[in-house]
DNA sequence: GGCGGCGATACCTCCCGAGTATCGATCCGG
DNA sequence: CCGGATCGATACTCGGGAGGTATCGCCGCC
């Protein structure tokens, strides 16, 4: 099976749509179908069942979707890894370490400050993306190694130390009755008249239904629960930077945290080791 | 990058030299040599060095040697994967559980029956294949699922959960005088006089120098520790079917070895979700 | 210095991927 | 119930590129 015919199929399962897929990787529509056809042909599977009015998967197209967006992502990470090395060995090496912006507290300064004293260190640079886009970053090789939550983020395919681990805090408006408790639990927290949990995008940039107002990063966050309108459930660690118009309150029966360091398996980078090492030594 | 690309060069970075390579592949050589030029020139980046005498990989060459092999193994995963998913929505699903020969003692016939007694099980293939073929078949889709045995083998890159944990034995033919000891030391048996360690295969097929003899399988082992000319150290449940002529001991500072179910990220199918739930309640 | 092995180059052929035009089916408004 | 709109499939043509053969250039070696 060619990438062309993986990326074509992919974009098709994506949009169920001919026409849009054929538009977004820029051919027209009919090489596309015959395309489809040929590769549904060699593989003896119908992978999509269509009428002149819809598209639909069947259950081996949603295999080969799910399957075969991990394997471009691997050739991609494949290109990308191949034109780091070459840059590695000429100009300056580097890692790219990705993490959620808000997240981690005073661990990524800890972590980076640590690792420059090493001997032999890179440079690093840090990327803050938004939530869920750090696996896609680490699968595809833009990524070298990754600071993740657990269990919000998947480690699934990723080799992971853990760094430590930490309880959760509500974080409620400043002034809010419950910030006279010492402590709550999530009983308590759930269905706050007038402060819902937030609804954070899934995987393809859609929110789920629900009553919380929609969110796309931790500043969001943050100024929605000082406005009175939300209210969340966030690592204790948020604490060190918390604004003054919010409070924080621990919830004892809150899944605990895991920060780990995770990194694609099989790395062989003397780089990246000496980093993990770093880590998991803090 | 097509695969087909992907393919030509890792082939030639295998063998280091263009017409083997091109034999391999089933091409001639000239068009093997254009493919792969045009590959470093669409990447900009050298990944041979080659003289007419000599084919040696570059630094980048050789990350393109292992990304590549592992975006291959994706591809072909997720070609399998498909066509056993549209088999499994036909005629009769399945699972395919991978281990090595020899190993895992009473565990696997344990889990099976108690799998097979659950409702909705569907039929497991046991394939049992020699050291180290595992990870492959895991990664390239011809299984999925594998009980693998730490640290031997590597889990990088798939999920796994712990099954079971055990010490090590030393197996020895049957009246050796070490046998008469309740138990041993690593230092009492690394350097058995005239029972050498084997040697095993590395992934490439090649042994290591070393005394030990050259084996490929248990079998092997066992028939050559009866004949007096090894020793091994073992998981203890190997003991349940050991030949009565051999002896074990347990050997205390022996690393231990545990034994875990370990499946390829992101399945998503039930069967293999009921088969290591029935697994972990062992 | 001629020979043999190996990778690169030149040149040719042909298949396959992509485009245009069109068909056939289905849904919808009137 | 019919005509138009939408969408995927099919027929046909064209051009690029993958693959083959022949050959060159380089290097080590007897």
């Amino acid at each position: 099976m060619e990438t062309r015919e993986l990326r074509y199929f992919v974009a098709v399962a994506e949009e169920l749509h001919f026409g849009r897929a054929a538009q977004r990787l820029g051919i027209a529509q009919p090489p596309l179908s015959r395309a489809i056809g040929q590769l549904e042909r060699r593989l003896g599977v119908t992978l999509l069942e269509r009428t002149s009015r819809s598209v639909t998967l069947t259950e081996a197209g949603a295999v080969l979707l799910r399957e075969g967006q991990a394997a471009l992502d691997a050739v991609e990470a494949a290109e990308r890894r191949t034109r780091r090395a070459a840059l590695a060995a000429t100009g300056r090496p580097g890692l790219v370490l990705v993490t959620k912006a808000g997240a981690s507290g005073e661990l990524l300064p800890k972590l980076l400050d640590a690792y420059a004293a090493e001997p032999g260190a890179v440079a690093v640079d840090v990327l803050l993306c938004g939530i869920g886009e750090q696996e896609r970053l680490l699968r595809d090789g833009r990524a070298d190694v990754a600071l993740l939550h657990r269990p919000f983020d998947s480690t699934a395919g990723f080799d992971v130390e853990e760094l430590c681990t930490e309880g959760q805090v509500v974080v409620l408006p400043a002034g809010h009755p419950l910030t006279a408790r010492a402590h709550l639990r999530m009983a308590d927290v759930t269905a706050l008249p007038g402060l819902p949990m937030p609804r954070w995008p899934g995987r393809d940039g859609t929110y789920p239904d629900g009553p919380g107002p929609q969110v796309r990063d931790h500043a969001q966050l943050l100024q929605l629960i000082a406005l009175g309108r939300a209210s969340a459930v966030l690592p204790e660690s948020c604490r060190a930077h918390l604004r003054s118009d919010l409070a924080a309150v621990p919830v004892l029966d809150a899944p605990s945290v895991t920060t780990v360091i995770a990194w694609p398996p099989h790395s062989r980078s003397r780089a990246l080791a000496g980093l993990v090492r770093v880590a998991t030594r803090l």
